[in-house]
DNA sequence: ATATATACAGACCGATCTGTCTATTTGTCA
DNA sequence: TGACAAATAGACAGATCGGTCTGTATATAT
Protein backbone atom coordinates (compact mmCIF):
# COMPACT_ATOMS: atom_id res chain seq x y z
CA UNK A 1 0.00 0.00 0.00
CA UNK A 2 1.09 3.76 -1.08
CA UNK A 3 2.19 6.17 1.59
CA UNK A 4 0.64 9.64 0.78
CA UNK A 5 4.71 10.50 0.01
CA UNK A 6 4.80 7.58 -2.51
CA UNK A 7 1.39 9.29 -3.84
CA UNK A 8 3.13 12.51 -4.09
CA UNK A 9 6.10 11.34 -5.61
CA UNK A 10 4.70 9.15 -8.28
CA UNK A 11 1.90 11.61 -9.64
CA UNK A 12 4.79 14.54 -9.63
CA UNK A 13 7.32 12.22 -11.58
CA UNK A 14 4.33 11.34 -14.11
CA UNK A 15 3.55 15.28 -14.34
CA UNK A 16 7.13 16.55 -14.07
CA UNK A 17 8.21 14.34 -16.87
CA UNK A 18 4.82 15.13 -19.29
CA UNK A 19 4.94 18.87 -18.73
CA UNK A 20 8.47 19.60 -17.69
CA UNK A 21 9.36 21.00 -14.22
CA UNK A 22 8.54 24.59 -14.14
CA UNK A 23 5.43 24.20 -16.19
CA UNK A 24 3.67 22.04 -13.81
CA UNK A 25 2.30 23.70 -10.34
CA UNK A 26 1.71 22.33 -7.00
CA UNK A 27 -1.72 22.39 -7.10
CA UNK A 28 -2.00 20.33 -10.26
CA UNK A 29 -0.11 17.43 -8.16
CA UNK A 30 -1.96 17.75 -5.49
CA UNK A 31 -5.34 17.33 -7.18
CA UNK A 32 -4.08 14.62 -9.07
CA UNK A 33 -2.69 12.88 -6.46
CA UNK A 34 -5.62 13.31 -3.69
CA UNK A 35 -3.27 15.07 -1.79
CA UNK A 36 -4.04 18.25 0.13
CA UNK A 37 -1.42 20.59 0.69
CA UNK A 38 -0.01 20.75 4.12
CA UNK A 39 0.47 17.09 3.66
CA UNK A 40 3.10 18.05 0.45
CA UNK A 41 4.98 20.97 2.62
CA UNK A 42 5.01 18.54 5.48
CA UNK A 43 7.04 15.74 3.72
CA UNK A 44 8.80 18.31 1.67
CA UNK A 45 9.86 22.26 2.38
CA UNK A 46 8.95 23.18 -0.80
CA UNK A 47 8.63 22.53 -4.81
CA UNK A 48 12.21 22.53 -5.33
CA UNK A 49 12.99 19.18 -2.42
CA UNK A 50 9.79 17.22 -4.41
CA UNK A 51 11.50 18.29 -7.75
CA UNK A 52 14.36 16.22 -6.34
CA UNK A 53 12.82 13.51 -4.96
CA UNK A 54 11.07 12.77 -7.95
CA UNK A 55 14.05 12.23 -9.78
CA UNK A 56 15.32 10.81 -7.25
CA UNK A 57 12.55 8.30 -7.56
CA UNK A 58 13.48 8.18 -11.12
CA UNK A 59 17.21 7.15 -10.98
CA UNK A 60 15.74 4.24 -8.84
CA UNK A 61 12.91 3.33 -11.10
CA UNK A 62 14.89 3.80 -14.40
CA UNK A 63 17.58 2.16 -13.72
CA UNK A 64 16.23 -0.77 -12.07
CA UNK A 65 14.35 -1.39 -15.17
CA UNK A 66 17.81 -1.48 -17.24
CA UNK A 67 19.62 -3.28 -15.39
CA UNK A 68 16.93 -5.96 -14.88
CA UNK A 69 16.43 -5.47 -18.95
CA UNK A 70 20.01 -6.64 -19.33
CA UNK A 71 20.20 -9.18 -16.86
CA UNK A 72 17.43 -11.02 -18.32
CA UNK A 73 18.84 -10.72 -21.93
CA UNK A 74 21.23 -13.25 -21.78
CA UNK A 75 24.15 -14.50 -19.40
CA UNK A 76 26.88 -13.00 -21.50
CA UNK A 77 28.43 -9.84 -20.65
CA UNK A 78 29.04 -9.09 -24.54
CA UNK A 79 25.37 -9.63 -25.31
CA UNK A 80 24.13 -7.76 -22.15
CA UNK A 81 25.51 -4.63 -22.92
CA UNK A 82 24.22 -4.75 -26.38
CA UNK A 83 20.89 -5.37 -25.25
CA UNK A 84 20.82 -2.35 -23.86
CA UNK A 85 19.84 -1.27 -27.42
CA UNK A 86 17.12 -3.21 -27.43
CA UNK A 87 15.85 -2.13 -23.95
CA UNK A 88 15.70 1.68 -25.75
CA UNK A 89 14.07 0.38 -28.45
CA UNK A 90 10.83 -0.40 -26.15
CA UNK A 91 11.55 2.52 -24.00
CA UNK A 92 11.03 4.48 -27.08
CA UNK A 93 8.03 2.85 -28.39
CA UNK A 94 6.07 3.10 -24.73
CA UNK A 95 6.95 -0.43 -23.65
CA UNK A 96 8.61 0.53 -20.74
CA UNK A 97 7.20 2.13 -18.47
CA UNK A 98 3.22 1.95 -19.12
CA UNK A 99 2.32 5.17 -16.89
CA UNK A 100 5.07 7.12 -18.46
CA UNK A 101 5.37 6.60 -21.78
CA UNK A 102 8.34 7.98 -23.51
CA UNK A 103 8.91 11.51 -23.68
CA UNK A 104 12.81 11.61 -23.07
CA UNK A 105 14.99 11.70 -20.69
CA UNK A 106 13.71 12.84 -17.36
CA UNK A 107 17.79 13.84 -16.52
CA UNK A 108 18.48 15.93 -19.43
CA UNK A 109 15.35 17.50 -19.56
CA UNK A 110 15.84 18.26 -16.29
CA UNK A 111 19.53 19.56 -17.25
CA UNK A 112 17.62 21.65 -19.65
CA UNK A 113 15.44 23.71 -17.09
CA UNK A 114 18.06 23.81 -14.51
CA UNK A 115 21.07 24.83 -16.89
CA UNK A 116 23.51 25.86 -14.24
CA UNK A 117 26.00 22.50 -13.53
CA UNK A 118 25.17 23.10 -9.35
CA UNK A 119 21.80 22.99 -9.68
CA UNK A 120 20.58 20.40 -7.52
CA UNK A 121 18.38 19.10 -9.82
CA UNK A 122 21.06 19.23 -12.48
CA UNK A 123 23.62 17.55 -10.09
CA UNK A 124 20.87 14.64 -9.50
CA UNK A 125 20.94 14.52 -13.63
CA UNK A 126 24.61 13.83 -13.61
CA UNK A 127 25.36 11.67 -10.65
CA UNK A 128 22.73 9.53 -12.82
CA UNK A 129 24.54 9.29 -15.98
CA UNK A 130 27.34 9.02 -14.06
CA UNK A 131 26.21 5.85 -12.23
CA UNK A 132 25.16 4.05 -15.68
CA UNK A 133 28.51 4.46 -16.61
CA UNK A 134 30.00 2.91 -14.26
CA UNK A 135 27.79 -0.10 -14.08
CA UNK A 136 28.45 -0.20 -18.20
CA UNK A 137 32.20 -0.14 -17.86
CA UNK A 138 31.79 -3.18 -14.89
CA UNK A 139 30.14 -5.06 -17.59
CA UNK A 140 33.37 -4.08 -19.95
CA UNK A 141 35.46 -5.43 -18.15
CA UNK A 142 33.67 -8.74 -17.98
CA UNK A 143 33.44 -8.67 -21.44
CA UNK A 144 37.10 -8.74 -21.35
CA UNK A 145 37.62 -5.00 -22.89
CA UNK A 146 41.17 -3.73 -22.67
CA UNK A 147 39.96 -0.48 -21.81
CA UNK A 148 36.73 -0.64 -20.43
CA UNK A 149 36.11 2.63 -19.23
CA UNK A 150 36.43 4.12 -22.68
CA UNK A 151 34.80 1.40 -24.24
CA UNK A 152 31.66 2.41 -21.58
CA UNK A 153 31.90 5.84 -22.37
CA UNK A 154 31.45 5.56 -26.11
CA UNK A 155 28.15 3.21 -25.59
CA UNK A 156 26.87 5.66 -23.00
CA UNK A 157 27.25 8.23 -25.55
CA UNK A 158 25.43 6.20 -27.96
CA UNK A 159 22.48 5.85 -25.54
CA UNK A 160 22.23 9.55 -25.11
CA UNK A 161 22.01 10.33 -28.83
CA UNK A 162 19.75 7.93 -29.49
CA UNK A 163 17.35 8.85 -26.91
CA UNK A 164 17.85 12.26 -27.89
CA UNK A 165 16.93 11.74 -31.64
CA UNK A 166 14.10 9.54 -30.53
CA UNK A 167 12.49 12.13 -28.40
CA UNK A 168 13.41 15.34 -30.73
CA UNK A 169 12.31 13.94 -33.80
CA UNK A 170 10.45 11.30 -32.82
CA UNK A 171 12.73 8.17 -34.46
CA UNK A 172 12.32 5.25 -32.83
CA UNK A 173 14.50 3.41 -34.78
CA UNK A 174 17.43 5.37 -33.58
CA UNK A 175 18.05 2.66 -31.53
CA UNK A 176 19.21 0.54 -34.08
CA UNK A 177 21.44 2.68 -35.36
CA UNK A 178 23.11 3.23 -32.60
CA UNK A 179 23.23 -0.75 -31.86
CA UNK A 180 24.93 -1.07 -35.40
CA UNK A 181 27.52 1.24 -34.01
CA UNK A 182 27.75 -0.75 -30.59
CA UNK A 183 28.12 -3.76 -32.28
CA UNK A 184 31.70 -2.52 -34.16
CA UNK A 185 32.55 -1.04 -31.07
CA UNK A 186 32.41 -4.65 -29.34
CA UNK A 187 34.06 -6.26 -31.81
CA UNK A 188 36.92 -4.21 -32.09
CA UNK A 189 37.54 -4.06 -28.49
CA UNK A 190 36.89 -7.56 -27.92
CA UNK A 191 39.15 -8.95 -30.80
CA UNK A 192 41.87 -9.22 -28.13
CA UNK B 1 22.02 48.57 -36.17
CA UNK B 2 19.51 46.07 -34.81
CA UNK B 3 15.98 46.46 -35.16
CA UNK B 4 13.82 46.46 -31.81
CA UNK B 5 12.65 43.02 -33.39
CA UNK B 6 16.17 42.00 -33.61
CA UNK B 7 16.85 43.41 -30.18
CA UNK B 8 14.11 41.43 -28.57
CA UNK B 9 14.80 38.12 -30.23
CA UNK B 10 18.45 38.50 -29.43
CA UNK B 11 17.44 38.69 -25.42
CA UNK B 12 14.82 36.38 -25.36
CA UNK B 13 17.10 34.02 -26.83
CA UNK B 14 20.25 34.53 -24.58
CA UNK B 15 17.23 34.25 -22.06
CA UNK B 16 15.66 31.46 -22.72
CA UNK B 17 19.00 29.21 -23.47
CA UNK B 18 19.94 30.30 -20.14
CA UNK B 19 17.11 30.18 -17.93
CA UNK B 20 14.88 28.07 -20.27
CA UNK B 21 11.46 28.89 -21.81
CA UNK B 22 8.70 28.78 -19.32
CA UNK B 23 11.21 29.96 -16.50
CA UNK B 24 11.88 33.13 -18.33
CA UNK B 25 9.28 36.12 -17.72
CA UNK B 26 8.34 38.41 -20.68
CA UNK B 27 8.88 41.46 -18.07
CA UNK B 28 13.04 40.30 -17.95
CA UNK B 29 13.43 40.08 -21.38
CA UNK B 30 11.82 43.58 -21.94
CA UNK B 31 13.90 45.31 -19.06
CA UNK B 32 17.07 43.36 -20.05
CA UNK B 33 16.31 44.44 -23.84
CA UNK B 34 15.12 47.78 -22.95
CA UNK B 35 12.06 47.51 -25.03
CA UNK B 36 9.05 48.93 -23.75
CA UNK B 37 5.80 45.68 -23.94
CA UNK B 38 4.02 47.24 -26.85
CA UNK B 39 6.10 47.05 -28.96
CA UNK B 40 6.61 43.42 -28.31
CA UNK B 41 3.13 42.64 -29.06
CA UNK B 42 3.46 44.35 -31.56
CA UNK B 43 6.01 42.28 -33.51
CA UNK B 44 4.63 39.18 -31.85
CA UNK B 45 1.19 37.98 -30.55
CA UNK B 46 2.32 36.06 -27.81
CA UNK B 47 5.18 35.10 -25.84
CA UNK B 48 4.95 31.59 -27.67
CA UNK B 49 5.70 33.48 -30.37
CA UNK B 50 8.11 35.19 -29.28
CA UNK B 51 9.79 31.83 -28.77
CA UNK B 52 9.69 30.31 -31.94
CA UNK B 53 11.33 33.45 -33.44
CA UNK B 54 13.92 32.76 -31.36
CA UNK B 55 14.17 29.14 -31.79
CA UNK B 56 14.48 30.02 -35.58
CA UNK B 57 17.05 32.69 -34.83
CA UNK B 58 18.99 29.95 -33.21
CA UNK B 59 18.38 27.85 -35.87
CA UNK B 60 20.09 30.45 -38.01
CA UNK B 61 22.68 31.31 -36.33
CA UNK B 62 23.67 27.61 -35.18
CA UNK B 63 23.95 26.37 -38.85
CA UNK B 64 25.48 29.37 -39.83
CA UNK B 65 28.45 28.94 -37.49
CA UNK B 66 28.43 25.00 -38.03
CA UNK B 67 28.73 24.77 -41.55
CA UNK B 68 31.24 27.54 -41.34
CA UNK B 69 33.45 25.76 -39.83
CA UNK B 70 33.68 22.69 -41.52
CA UNK B 71 34.03 24.44 -44.52
CA UNK B 72 36.71 26.35 -43.06
CA UNK B 73 38.44 23.46 -41.95
CA UNK B 74 39.44 21.51 -45.21
CA UNK B 75 38.23 21.42 -48.61
CA UNK B 76 38.09 17.65 -48.46
CA UNK B 77 34.34 16.28 -47.47
CA UNK B 78 35.81 13.83 -45.56
CA UNK B 79 37.80 15.78 -43.38
CA UNK B 80 34.55 18.16 -43.12
CA UNK B 81 32.60 15.74 -42.01
CA UNK B 82 35.16 14.74 -38.66
CA UNK B 83 35.77 18.46 -38.06
CA UNK B 84 32.19 18.56 -36.96
CA UNK B 85 33.48 17.13 -33.35
CA UNK B 86 36.21 19.94 -33.19
CA UNK B 87 33.33 22.47 -33.75
CA UNK B 88 31.28 20.69 -30.85
CA UNK B 89 34.45 20.63 -28.68
CA UNK B 90 34.83 24.87 -28.96
CA UNK B 91 31.16 25.23 -28.32
CA UNK B 92 31.38 23.26 -25.65
CA UNK B 93 34.02 25.14 -24.16
CA UNK B 94 32.16 28.33 -24.96
CA UNK B 95 34.24 29.51 -27.81
CA UNK B 96 31.66 29.37 -30.52
CA UNK B 97 28.69 32.12 -29.06
CA UNK B 98 30.26 34.41 -26.79
CA UNK B 99 27.31 36.03 -25.80
CA UNK B 100 25.49 32.80 -24.92
CA UNK B 101 28.07 30.15 -23.69
CA UNK B 102 27.19 26.51 -23.73
CA UNK B 103 24.04 25.23 -22.14
CA UNK B 104 23.35 22.23 -24.50
CA UNK B 105 21.23 22.50 -27.46
CA UNK B 106 18.29 25.13 -27.58
CA UNK B 107 16.52 22.31 -29.23
CA UNK B 108 17.05 19.53 -27.35
CA UNK B 109 15.98 21.86 -24.30
CA UNK B 110 13.07 22.96 -26.00
CA UNK B 111 11.79 19.24 -26.87
CA UNK B 112 12.25 18.69 -23.11
CA UNK B 113 9.98 21.86 -22.33
CA UNK B 114 7.53 21.30 -24.92
CA UNK B 115 7.37 17.36 -24.87
CA UNK B 116 4.51 16.84 -27.38
CA UNK B 117 5.87 16.61 -30.61
CA UNK B 118 3.27 18.67 -32.00
CA UNK B 119 3.79 21.78 -30.00
CA UNK B 120 5.35 24.05 -32.52
CA UNK B 121 8.63 24.39 -30.83
CA UNK B 122 8.90 21.06 -30.81
CA UNK B 123 8.40 20.83 -34.34
CA UNK B 124 10.84 23.81 -34.87
CA UNK B 125 13.56 21.58 -33.12
CA UNK B 126 12.48 18.50 -35.17
CA UNK B 127 13.39 20.65 -38.13
CA UNK B 128 16.58 21.86 -37.03
CA UNK B 129 17.88 18.19 -36.20
CA UNK B 130 16.22 17.31 -40.25
CA UNK B 131 18.54 20.17 -41.72
CA UNK B 132 21.73 18.73 -39.79
CA UNK B 133 21.23 15.49 -41.06
CA UNK B 134 20.19 16.65 -44.29
CA UNK B 135 23.32 18.27 -44.90
CA UNK B 136 25.77 15.54 -43.36
CA UNK B 137 24.25 13.25 -45.79
CA UNK B 138 25.29 15.25 -48.67
CA UNK B 139 28.49 15.79 -47.38
CA UNK B 140 28.59 11.77 -47.26
CA UNK B 141 27.61 11.57 -50.71
CA UNK B 142 30.39 13.67 -51.74
CA UNK B 143 33.18 11.94 -49.94
CA UNK B 144 31.67 8.58 -51.81
CA UNK B 145 29.69 7.15 -49.17
CA UNK B 146 27.90 3.86 -50.92
CA UNK B 147 24.69 4.41 -47.84
CA UNK B 148 25.35 8.19 -47.57
CA UNK B 149 22.21 8.50 -45.19
CA UNK B 150 22.83 5.45 -42.63
CA UNK B 151 26.48 7.46 -42.27
CA UNK B 152 24.72 10.60 -41.99
CA UNK B 153 22.09 9.17 -39.35
CA UNK B 154 25.14 8.04 -37.35
CA UNK B 155 27.10 10.71 -37.10
CA UNK B 156 24.24 12.92 -36.45
CA UNK B 157 23.44 10.56 -33.16
CA UNK B 158 27.33 10.74 -31.77
CA UNK B 159 26.70 14.52 -31.88
CA UNK B 160 23.26 14.31 -30.00
CA UNK B 161 25.49 12.43 -27.38
CA UNK B 162 28.56 13.98 -27.60
CA UNK B 163 26.35 17.56 -26.59
CA UNK B 164 24.26 16.04 -24.18
CA UNK B 165 27.20 14.23 -22.72
CA UNK B 166 28.95 17.50 -22.29
CA UNK B 167 25.97 19.13 -20.80
CA UNK B 168 24.70 16.88 -18.02
CA UNK B 169 27.89 15.89 -17.33
CA UNK B 170 29.92 18.92 -18.21
CA UNK B 171 32.40 16.31 -20.06
CA UNK B 172 33.34 18.65 -22.66
CA UNK B 173 35.91 15.48 -23.83
CA UNK B 174 33.21 14.26 -25.17
CA UNK B 175 33.40 15.48 -28.21
CA UNK B 176 36.48 13.31 -28.54
CA UNK B 177 34.56 9.83 -27.79
CA UNK B 178 32.39 10.88 -30.78
CA UNK B 179 34.60 11.55 -32.81
CA UNK B 180 37.13 8.75 -32.36
CA UNK B 181 34.12 6.67 -33.12
CA UNK B 182 33.23 8.94 -36.52
CA UNK B 183 36.81 8.14 -37.68
CA UNK B 184 35.84 4.15 -37.34
CA UNK B 185 32.47 4.95 -39.28
CA UNK B 186 34.32 7.07 -41.69
CA UNK B 187 37.14 4.10 -42.55
CA UNK B 188 34.78 1.45 -42.63
CA UNK B 189 32.29 3.50 -45.08
CA UNK B 190 34.82 4.98 -47.31
CA UNK B 191 37.07 1.78 -47.64
CA UNK B 192 35.50 0.91 -50.85
C1' DA C 1 5.30 72.35 -40.25
C1' DT C 2 2.26 68.69 -40.15
C1' DA C 3 1.06 63.96 -40.67
C1' DT C 4 2.19 59.30 -39.74
C1' DA C 5 4.36 55.47 -37.84
C1' DT C 6 6.89 53.67 -34.12
C1' DA C 7 8.34 53.17 -29.60
C1' DC C 8 8.13 54.72 -25.05
C1' DA C 9 6.60 54.39 -19.71
C1' DG C 10 3.79 52.46 -16.75
C1' DA C 11 -0.75 51.58 -14.75
C1' DC C 12 -3.76 47.92 -14.76
C1' DC C 13 -6.32 43.27 -15.28
C1' DG C 14 -7.36 38.55 -14.15
C1' DA C 15 -5.15 34.40 -13.51
C1' DT C 16 -1.85 31.58 -11.45
C1' DC C 17 2.08 30.69 -8.72
C1' DT C 18 4.36 28.98 -4.18
C1' DG C 19 3.75 28.77 0.40
C1' DT C 20 1.13 29.59 5.13
C1' DC C 21 -2.55 29.13 8.23
C1' DT C 22 -6.75 27.44 10.64
C1' DA C 23 -10.00 24.30 11.67
C1' DT C 24 -11.88 19.73 10.94
C1' DT C 25 -11.75 14.85 10.05
C1' DT C 26 -9.69 10.35 10.00
C1' DG C 27 -7.13 6.40 11.70
C1' DT C 28 -4.44 4.00 15.26
C1' DC C 29 -3.19 2.32 19.48
C1' DA C 30 -3.58 1.93 24.38
C1' DT D 1 -13.40 5.37 25.09
C1' DG D 2 -9.93 8.67 24.88
C1' DA D 3 -5.53 10.48 23.26
C1' DC D 4 -2.56 11.51 19.73
C1' DA D 5 -0.69 11.74 15.15
C1' DA D 6 -1.58 12.51 10.39
C1' DA D 7 -4.19 14.06 6.69
C1' DT D 8 -8.04 16.69 5.15
C1' DA D 9 -10.36 21.09 2.88
C1' DG D 10 -9.97 25.45 1.79
C1' DA D 11 -9.21 30.30 2.71
C1' DC D 12 -5.55 33.39 2.36
C1' DA D 13 -1.20 36.14 1.34
C1' DG D 14 2.17 38.06 -1.62
C1' DA D 15 4.42 37.77 -5.73
C1' DT D 16 4.59 37.11 -10.56
C1' DC D 17 2.65 35.71 -14.74
C1' DG D 18 1.01 37.01 -19.70
C1' DG D 19 -1.45 40.41 -21.83
C1' DT D 20 -4.21 45.01 -22.49
C1' DC D 21 -4.70 49.82 -22.39
C1' DT D 22 -3.81 54.91 -22.18
C1' DG D 23 -1.20 58.58 -23.12
C1' DT D 24 3.25 60.69 -24.46
C1' DA D 25 7.52 61.19 -26.98
C1' DT D 26 10.42 60.63 -30.99
C1' DA D 27 11.67 60.35 -35.66
C1' DT D 28 11.01 60.59 -40.53
C1' DA D 29 9.09 62.24 -44.75
C1' DT D 30 6.33 65.09 -47.44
Amino acid sequence: MKSRRDELVDTALRLFYKQGFNATGIDKILSESGVAKMTLYKHFGSKGELILAALTRRDEQFRDWLTNAMETASPDPRAQLLSLFDALEKWFRGQAFKDLGFAGCAFINASGEFTDPDHPAHRIAKQHKQEIVDHLAKLCTKAGATDPETLAEQLALLKEGAIVTAHVRGMTESARVAKTIATGLLDAALRA
